[in-house]
RNA sequence: GUCCCCUUCGUCUAGCGGCCUAGGACACUGCCCUUUCACGGCGGUAACAGGGGUUCGAACCCCCUAGGGGACGCCA
């Protein structure tokens, strides 16, 4: 048996825990039969992955203690082909459904493909969009193929009533309609494969029995149990995990939630007790036991024992949870060494010293004037924020405007950091200045400190944002209709 | 809008027809321990979404309703 899992690099490059959840259950589920785990990299979008988003996955589950297994290597676009023949075998596999009649070339352009799916909707009815409505009049696909327009291929899908039963490991029998499946682009017009056309492909070279993977995905199944038949080939057996949740219970995202492994990292949560929380999400001991070890877990997995609705993410039972790891795993002397790896270690001095020795006078000035750079949470008062000249109504739109401005920002480098700070003020018609002041007190939790940029740059992504979310919280939050409200100025901002 | 999945304390869960007056954990809370705060110990508040069936018997099986979530991309 080989079980494989599908990791795939965010846009922002931050590795996610739901990839470690998923993960950490199929490692179990392959320790439960003895099989092989296998790891694989979907990466077929030339925009948002990098070198560097998926090194950052494989360090983290690494750090998580997670390992897998080797499997072949079949020079996808995950493989070290993958600069010189990109998704050329992918390539080959869709030319021979289109040969077999199962594909066909599509040179549809955005613009009717979104008229149509508008139309559908407006008849009410789903807006797949079938092989039919797609076709062009023969002289009109000649007359685009002579001009070289970019075209994609598409899977031809039934275009019957009924269903398509698939077969879930844990939900048994699930009938998907046909009319919701569209016809779904193999090949992307960049000749990269999408994540469907790649995931039956490389799950066929590399003998994968089992998938598990997450619930957003049981609605494409009938796509993959389709391609299955037209290429003949043997389909894993499909188990659908529950989706991590944010408090408000919609899927865990970054918007409302910290989610990057790094962020749980560099609170100083360790990786054992994370991986142990991530085990107690849908899932128990037989003996209900809240802490073990991944062997322990591995050695008790049962995959019937994963219970379907999707938990919420409870930052404090984590917390809960990493102190019991603290109090009964670690001696004083293993706690030493967790604290010099964490944090206090060279590297981070050396990060962090450029700015503190203009400002001391003696060693000890430094550990008050850095404190908030390695502090997890920092404790904010109203008063703060009332102290500075804006009205605390103003400041809150600002810092809400930052927060978003920052949810989209990639280049978490100090440079790029205050290109995006300095282009919002802009924006706002403000000077830096002002808009600053506030910033200081949620992201230092006092007007006196390090640069912004830079430190926005050392406490990474995630953690500048839930600080951010954190005086918003201070400063009496931001109500449903009021957000609605800021989105519109958000908007609205001129391009300055 | 269309389709799919899900539904036990606020949260994570146990339970797979009688052991359930529903158990454990987090959070909250009372007491004890303690020079403080934690830790630890002993208690407490708190849930089977609603309505119909099936059955001698239903948290557990079936149906309907409601609620939540997901999917509907040249993202995965």
């Amino acid at each position: 048996m080989t079980v494989r899992t599908r990791v795939a690099p965010s846009p922002t490059g931050d590795p996610h825990v739901g990839t470690a959840y998923m993960a950490l259950f199929n490692r179990c589920f392959a320790h439960m039969h003895g099989g092989q785990f296998i790891l694989r990299i979907e990466d077929t979008d030339q925009v948002r992955s990098t070198p560097e988003a998926e090194q950052a996955i494989l360090d983290s589950l690494r750090w998580l203690g997670l390992s897998w297994d080797e499997g072949p290597d079949i020079g996808g676009p995950s493989g070290p082909y993958r600069q010189s023949e990109r998704g050329d075998i992918y390539a080959q596999y869709a030319g021979q459904l289109v040969e077999a009649g199962h594909a066909f070339i599509c040179y549809r352009t955005g613009e009717e493909l979104d008229a149509m799916r508008e139309q559908r909707r407006a008849d009410g009815n789903s807006t797949a969009l079938k092989p039919s409505d797609l076709f062009l009049p023969e002289a009109e696909q000649a007359a685009r193929k002579a001009a070289d327009a970019p075209f994609v291929i598409r899977m031809i899908v039934p275009e019957i009533d009924g269903a398509c039963v698939i077969n879930d490991l844990l939900r048994g029998e699930i009938a998907l309609d046909w009319s919701m499946v569209d016809a779904q682009i193999l090949l992307k017009s960049d000749g990269m494969p999408t994540y469907h056309l790649a995931n039956v492909v490389d799950d066929h070279l590399m003998a994968i029995t089992h998938v598990i993977r997450g619930e957003e995905w049981i609605n494409s199944a009938p796509k993959h149990k389709l391609l299955y038949q037209y290429f003949g080939w043997d389909m894993p057996v499909l188990c659908h995990m529950p989706l991590l949740r944010n408090p408000d219970k919609s899927k865990l995202s970054k918007r409302k939630n910290p989610t990057s492994i790094l962020y749980y990292q560099r609170m100083g949560f360790l990786p054992e007790a994370l991986l142990n929380y991530l085990g107690r999400m849908g899932w128990s001991m037989p003996d209900e036991s809240e802490k073990f070890s991944l062997p322990e877990m591995e050695a008790a997995f049962d995959i019937k024992r994963v219970s379907l609705g999707g938990p919420i993410f409870d930052v404090e039972k984590l917390r809960w949870l990493n102190g019991l790891w603290i109090r009964e795993s670690l001696d004083l002397e293993a706690l030493a060494e967790r604290l010099q790896a964490w944090a206090l270690n060279k590297a981070m001095l050396m990060k962090v010293l450029p700015h503190a020795q203009a400002r001391m006078e003696v060693l000890s000035d430094f550990v008050p004037m850095s404190a908030y750079l390695a502090s997890g949470e920092l404790s904010l008062d109203i008063a703060q924020f009332e102290a500075l000249s804006d009205p605390l109504e103003e400041t809150l739109r600002r810092m809400q405007f930052v927060l978003w401005r920052l949810e989209s920002h990639q280049d978490w480098h100090r440079d790029g950091l205050f290109a995006a700070l300095k282009h919002l003020a802009d924006q706002l018609a403000l000077k830096p200045k002002p808009l600053f002041a506030s910033l200081f007190i949620a992201i230092a939790g006092s007007s006196a400190a390090y640069s912004l940029p830079d430190s926005m740059a050392i406490l990474g992504p995630d953690m500048t944002r839930s600080r951010l979310r954190a005086a918003i919280e201070v400063l009496g939050g931001v109500s449903k209709k009021a957000l609605k409200r800021l989105e519109k100025e958000y908007a609205a901002l001129p391009l300055a």
